[in-house]
DNA sequence: TATGAATGAGCATTCATTCAT
DNA sequence: GATGAATGAATGCTCATTCAT
């Protein structure tokens, strides 16, 4: 398999200029409608060129090659999506030490930032093949892990685990796709409430051994 | 983005013969190579030909276009996945009935099913644009929607799940997710045996309110 | 400057039916013309592909780039003259131990030779980057030395040359590149009989009219 | 083939300021440190004004087109060979009556002024399309011819050649060629001392040394 | 005058698919 | 049935040249 050189997904020139800031800009963002509206096969760099009003030079005046501007493009949403969560985790940690309220509180960042930019990652994570070389998608995993890592250490003394190292790592995984799925795959029936309050369930009985919560109204309105 | 008739997928004709079986199972299992060793990207429909011993006329003879190879490819992949789990279903429902061992078994069983497939799930799961179009996915999901329930039938009147459509849904999801990850992503600091412990610790907790089990020994020696 | 493989100029795989060895040939012809009628630069895939009556996919099934495409071109018009003066080369052995017979009759060999592909060659050695890679290429300078060593051969104990190694190669390249001029670039008031004439008189001037000079002292510092 | 302008391959105009005579200079180094190192593809535009620290526009403030520029540098380096040589000519008129010492002085200096830009005139006979279009490229061949009549002139009465018109033309063409050799592709074993006694000693031989031969026919009938 | 972002025609190359043998 | 040479639309990318600032 070809090798990639950590360069190859990274921009030629930073932009300084506001005109060229408006330029990349608008390239990542021709790119990220096409990847949602076509799929990953139909970014083509002319394509990208024409949606997004400029010319195919002009592309290539700031990208090496069409597999940065997929990579800038993801990048970008990918900061946005660990942005949201952080402001939100601010204010998790403002919140009083009551655990279920804290996990409520995190949950529902991250899926309504997921869900921002469902389209795009639904793309992202079953088509694009260098997902995984894309720095922002590690910053994403590790920005997940800091977040467990601190609620771990606020709750310290309380949960205890079935080997917690496998227990976390896992914990961490499961709860990580649950919020994927809820915000880009949930099937027509189960509301995105009804989701996220059976998953702070789950996830406070996997940590404190939660006793019987009293069940949900069925009864709702939207999804 | 293009409209996909069902038949895109499926093989012109079913091969009747043992010469034409043959060489469909040549060819997708040249394409297999091709995917797990290269990326989706190198599979292209003269490479599968050539690795297959076949000439690119004779595997139009068979399908219709290139999709449908992969698509007959992942096909036959997942229906040895649900095969070997289906067998192993089978026994677990033999088992006397203690829901940690038949948990066990078949979460082992999953993964060892996955695990056998391991290099062409991961390529299909992150670069096949069409793998939710392929009938043999919906299949597993089926399959594993089926255990669920079979399970959940078994301990009817002792398992109280706090919304229980909701719980079952996102339960399946992240265990399945979780056994995907054992099999194909595992980091190298946790076996395979810790992880599963751990995964039927954690159902079983999800389902009974399971109290503290004792920590598995630390001690192991492969992954 | 970027490094070529050696492979990188010879054919994909050697056409082998003789329907193949006719596009390939359609194929050298048509940049031979080309070349000849618009210069190196006005060889590309696309154009050569038209002219030959073919299109570019069967073109790329035979050469694997188009410097290969313009190697074999060259190739074959080197080896055609190679050919021709192998063949003349053989009539002038037979002939008489005349000097000038012999000299008069391998110079008109060549620069016939060269003058059924002067338009060819004319842009091969001003305008081809990587003459000098071309097998045929070198092959041609040894058939010239080889002539250069049998005619020697021959006159031993007759010619003395002062220096006569670098006399020798001096005498080589200078002839060779007389005989191109005569070949391609003869003015216009200069016929090809007198030029032949006057440069077969120069040659047996300077292999056998030679009265003694002193030797240069062979011992010498720098190149 | 593409008709060209004369005018295409000059300058749009004369730099007048010191500071324009400063950017052309910068532009055509830029130029021929490029051809050098890297052979004529490597020259474009971006990566000429690049190397002469000047922007794309500047450059074409001064040169209408790529070619002109290529010429411009390389009209440049002909007639600062031309001057070398021309300085060389001169002392060498002064010297004394011999032959000998004239020719070997003339020829060292030529030698010397084709070494000084060796590297940029071996791109420049074997990679560039329009080098006869340049002018200077036909102000060194018509130098050269000068040094020959001069020569000419200064032995009249001794120098007896065949066919003089033929053989002066073969003449001047092979030891320029011979000089260029000498200067750009002399082999590894053979220095430059022995390879310029070697010609002045075939110079002298076919000047001075020549017996009678019969003038040919000058009636001729095709070129 | 100088700049350098922008242009877009054009290039080399690939690959799914067809069809004469 | 089987073959594999042939096709050509489409792709990623370059670079001489222009022109608004």
């Amino acid at each position: 398999m070809a090798v990639r050189q950590a360069s190859d997904l990274q921009l030629k020139k930073q932009p300084r200029q506001a005109r060229s800031r408006a330029t990349v800009e608008a390239i990542c963002d021709a790119a990220a409608r096409l990847m949602q509206d076509e799929g990953y096969a139909a970014v083509t760099t002319n394509r990208v060129a024409e949606r997004a009003g400029v010319s195919v030079g002009s592309l290539y005046e700031y990208f090496p090659n069409k597999q940065s501007i997929v990579a800038a493009t993801l990048g970008a949403a990918l900061r946005d999506i660990v942005a949201g969560i952080g402001r939100s985790l601010h204010e998790a940690l403002a919140l009083p030490d009551q655990p279920r309220a804290g996990i409520d509180h995190w949950i529902r960042a991250i899926v309504a930032a997921l869900e921002s930019r469902a389209g795009l990652l639904r793309v992202a994570l079953s088509e694009v093949p260098f997902l995984g070389e894309i720095p922002e998608a590690r910053g994403l995993s590790q920005a997940l892990e800091q977040i467990v890592r601190k609620g771990r250490d606020k709750s310290a003394g309380v949960v205890r685990l079935y080997d917690p190292e496998a227990s976390a790592w896992l914990l961490t995984s499961m709860v990580w796709t649950a919020m994927q799925q809820i915000a880009m795959q949930r099937p027509d029936h189960l509301s995105r409430e009804r989701l996220i309050g059976a998953l702070v369930e789950m996830v406070l009985r996997q940590l404190y051994d939660a006793p019987e919560a009293e069940a949900p109204s069925v009864r709702e309105s939207g999804n």
